[in-house]
DNA sequence: TATGTGACATCAA
DNA sequence: CTTGATGCCACAT
């Protein structure tokens, strides 16, 4: 409780329940947990993720859909492999048709 | 302790 | 459309 890592738990649990196919944004989490403007946190939170394995880390993309964390998995190709391999179609490092997989926790999720 | 950085988002000009 | 500034929080040095 009330633990400095508090808000990484947080985004982990929302993060963990991404449906399988769909993606969200750093934003649309932080909005969730009440901060629009701590996004960046969540960005630190996918960070410190790598120990954790449950947690679909490539289903997080900035607010149009690129994949700017890619280059912090292990293979370049890593992130954009897993997005196609749930049916995503990814142009030029960019989820194709963003909207249409976009899952926003605060609307789905409550 | 203080300063800088970051897988971001939003606003003003 | 672009650019610069600001907010947020955790972490590195």
């Amino acid at each position: 409780m009330s633990k400095n890592t508090d808000f990484f738990q947080r985004v982990y649990r929302v993060v963990k329940k991404i449906p399988h196919g769909k993606v969200t944004t750093y934003g649309a989490i932080a909005n969730y947990l009440g901060s629009r403007k701590s996004a960046r946190v969540v960005g630190w939170a996918m960070n410190s993720s790598h120990t954790n394995k449950d947690i679909p880390a490539h289903r997080v993309v900035n607010r149009v859909g690129l994949l700017t964390g890619k280059k912090h998995f292990f293979g370049i190709n890593l992130m954009k492999q897993l997005l196609e391999n749930e049916g995503l179609v990814i142009e030029n490092d960019q989820i194709k048709d963003f909207k249409k997989f976009f899952w926003d926790p605060s609307k789905e999720l409550q």
